[in-house]
DNA sequence: TAAAAATTCACCCCATTGGGGTGATACCAT
DNA sequence: ATGGTATCACCCCAATGGGGTGAATTTTTA
């Protein structure tokens, strides 16, 4: 059997950008370029047919925007991988990205060789990342250390946070309920809250859990 | 200024494995091998004179294993970077060394020039990732396609695992209470749970949220 | 277009929960 | 020995959560 081309759809805004990208691929051995677009929009109704293996998305575009287009590529093309290939770094853009459905999530500084063997990764079921935007992934899975809460207290909203009751807390702790109560109540005066959906939230933004 | 060698201590039970990366990091321009150790606890004691700032760590050791180890090396040395280089690529483990504070998380079959731009990588912030390490972390952010919940019940599942209660989520989708209430008999039905704690789980175990 | 699924709402029941207040004891670690 | 932590107790009461049953309407899909 023969190894066929990998075909990329590009679908970016900026006219340099886009040519630039196209120029690239387009002359790499193994890569060719089946369509590119300027927007979402643009794309939509045309993609399908182009097939592509892969695609390149921009976030920043004009009309639908590169994280609500991700799973509607998706569903038009369900086998193709979607890479990111933008300037934002922003935490809640590239975890709506890649809950949205992105393969891989690279920045736009990424040096073109990089970029051509992404492409071949996220095809082959990989998940490339920037070095930055791995940076961030990790970090996210990191806890705070100058966390207000003590080791009890975060053990107990670590349960809150998966919606246990306080019975369920008490019988799991092997404490009373009147402690567990005691405890969330001063979660609550160190988080500044009177709810658990507002302890949770306060918790998450600060990696308290 | 002159730039001063990059510090690097082993952490790696195998003897052969572990002589191998001394070699290769030793006789590489920039980097030193400050020290290496056959297990945490054989480290414990004298590794923070060596003042690494990067420690490869195995996982699969004698005594303290390296998910544990994590914590008390950043204790011991809060400005090393610890890179974690094993076999081993359950998600458990990868999630638990990073929320742990793993800077980096590299599988054994890593090529010796990726390990050593690694170890510059997390020296200088970054957070390497073995692809399919990369992977599986960003699969860890998609969601499941065939869910057995409708998007409403999905939504108002995500409402629930963030600890809303119903008239807070009744509030906030502009629904009634009972209309709340219907979802979360639908979603514990097709879940087959009757609890919040009992749904949140199993939605999160099948990627529903 | 007809059937199936999703979304919406209603009313029954009732034990449990959640949040607020106040106070107390014991154990640590600095 | 003082402050933070962890434990427990009892007051109050509205709201919540979970279970049952049924039904109208809209949307999706076959």
């Amino acid at each position: 059997m023969t190894n066929r081309n990998i075909l990329v759809s590009i679908i970016e805004d900026d006219d340099t950008i886009r040519s630039g990208y196209s120029f690239l691929i387009g002359n790499t051995e193994g890569y060719e370029v089946v369509s590119s677009y300027s927007s979402y929009d643009a794309a939509a109704h045309k993609i399908a047919s182009d097939k592509p293996d892969v695609i390149l998305l921009d976030i920043e575009m004009p009309g639908t925007n590169g994280v609500d287009a991700i799973p509607r590529l998706k569903k038009l093309l369900p086998h193709a991988h979607v890479l990111i290939l933008t300037v934002y770094e922003s935490e809640k853009l590239i975890f709506e990205a890649l809950a949205n459905g992105a393969s891989g999530y690279l920045t736009k500084n990424t040096p073109s060789a990089k970029i051509i063997a992404s492409i071949k990764e996220v095809k082959e079921g990989g998940g490339p990342m920037s070095i930055n935007i791995a940076k961030m992934v990790i970090r996210s899975f990191q806890k705070n250390k100058e966390s207000p809460l003590s080791k009890r207290e975060t053990q107990i909203l670590e349960e809150i946070s998966v919606g246990k009751s306080r019975s369920q807390i008490a019988n799991e702790l092997f404490i009373d309920l009147e402690t567990v109560r005691s405890h969330i109540k001063n979660i609550y005066l160190k988080l500044n809250v009177n709810s658990r959906a507002d302890a949770i939230k306060t918790a998450r933004e600060n990696r308290l859990i």
